[in-house]
DNA sequence: ATGTACAAATGACACAGGTCAATAAGATTG
DNA sequence: CAATCTTATTGACCTGTGTCATTTGTACAT
């Protein structure tokens, strides 16, 4: 805990601020033709905004399954747009549980939670082979003076953030909250183009049960459940959504 | 639910934008002489720019326990600094059940959640005769564009909401989520100068049981149970958290 | 292919906290 | 100052989910 050091450090010596391997220089990455279709920050900008926003982009390489971008107590250098893969966030706890706190997918932003207090305040790590694009929050914040729409974007991307977190404070049942993640995760996926209907689970079943707070034999056996209600087919990773509006009924128990 | 009016409008033709008579312009009001200390958004302006926010803060009338200052549904055209009293935020399920999301205390900010989608995603309701000062999002998105410790300082404290959620998702015994909350008020009450030890829990039980997704009766005996154990002095609304250390060891479960 | 190791599924049982019901203590009204 | 209503407390019992133990499945290495 002392050494809060991020990302498996290649160079002792240097500052993450400095070196973090994962957000050092690499290429500068048109946004415009990334394959996210600026589902991104740039959402919102113009050809010329966009071009001055590249400039502050770092690509990063290649991340492995497993591999840490950021550590509790990490100085906030930067923030995190995953271009690439699937990460969750988590903390432990002082009896040396892990928790977790969320999953990133392509297009979504990681470290806000860091802004307040100037570090990181969860890990994260990667769980497939994954790659993002790092900003420096200083630089981003900067700019989002001068481009009001990406001020906009940001306020807005951190309010969702907000509005998201609360929803899920609900207080749900076991099916209910096991609905919900992959509603979540279906209309997230389907955001970038691909089938809100059938997807890979990159998240282990301890993972899922970590960040709904279940035991990891729960989610087993609603998933068995789901699936001889012909909500859900199952196989390891792979589930196909069979009845989405059922399962979305399930999930969405709050209204206004 | 389909008129998400806010506020008992007195006049039913008026837009919200325009007469929310919470946030109607009274009296400018000066932040340096806020009874508050500038621990609002103002905290890290200096005298000239703590002027210029002057210009956009809107000063409400008293507001009475039991009124809403914003309804789901209704545009985002202010957000709200708390000077005085309490509020809850709260959406009505399905089955009509109420779930509390959170209390605010003097100081503190509501309404990030409505910037995504400009429109207020909960109900807010005042628990305790109260005041606001209503600020026009956009006038402090714009004014934040010129004044860098602004900008900082919202994106400081939607960060900061942020974590808190992210902490409260954590898988806590009924007794912890109780010592959490008293704690969590302690500071926030302490932070204005108050006795961190001894205060008023404006919100019922029935509020404190919906935000900690337990039930009504598991408030009072948890209550109980620190009461004999000599960990606080319950009386109806009044509390003193005798043990204060043991209190907080019991509410953080969750270290780095 | 065979062995090994880890992830997932399934079953038996326990317990924290929910639910329901009754009572008590304040608050509010006439 | 009754009468009434609401909020809080307390008790008895029930249920969903956790825990623990065992089995099955899958991936990977030899």
């Amino acid at each position: 805990m002392s050494n809060a050091s991020g990302v498996i450090p290649s160079n002792a010596m240097s500052t993450l601020a400095q070196q973090n391997p994962h957000f050092r220089k690499r290429s500068q990455i048109a946004c415009s033709k990334c394959t996210l279709g600026k589902l991104c920050l740039v959402r919102n900008l113009d050809e010329d905004e966009t071009e001055q926003f590249e400039n502050i982009v770092n690509k990063s390489r290649p991340i492995h399954a497993g591999e840490h971008i950021f550590r509790i107590g990490d100085p906030l250098d930067c923030i995190a747009a995953v271009r690439a893969g699937c990460f969750k966030s988590y903390v432990i706890d002082k009896n040396g549980e892990e928790h977790v706190l969320g999953f990133y997918l392509p297009g979504e932003i990681i470290g806000f939670d860091a802004i307040d207090g100037k570090t990181h305040k969860a890990n994260v790590i990667a769980l497939d082979t994954s790659s993002v694009c790092g900003l420096s929050f200083d630089s981003v914040a900067d700019m989002a003076r001068q481009l009001p729409s990406l001020q906009e974007e940001l306020f807005r991307v951190m309010s969702a953030q907000i509005s998201e977190l609360e929803s899920n404070a609900a207080d749900l049942s076991a099916e209910e909250r096991i609905a919900r993640l992959l509603c979540s995760l279906s209309t997230r996926i389907a955001r970038r183009g691909y089938s809100p209907t059938e997807f890979n689970l990159s998240m282990s079943r301890r993972d899922i049960a970590s960040n709904l707070r279940l035991a990891t034999e729960t989610i087993s056996r609603v998933l068995a459940r789901f699936q001889s209600a012909g909500l859900i087919r199952v196989n390891r990773k792979k589930v196909e959504l069979v009845d989405l509006d059922k399962l979305r009924e399930l999930a969405h128990r709050d209204t206004g």
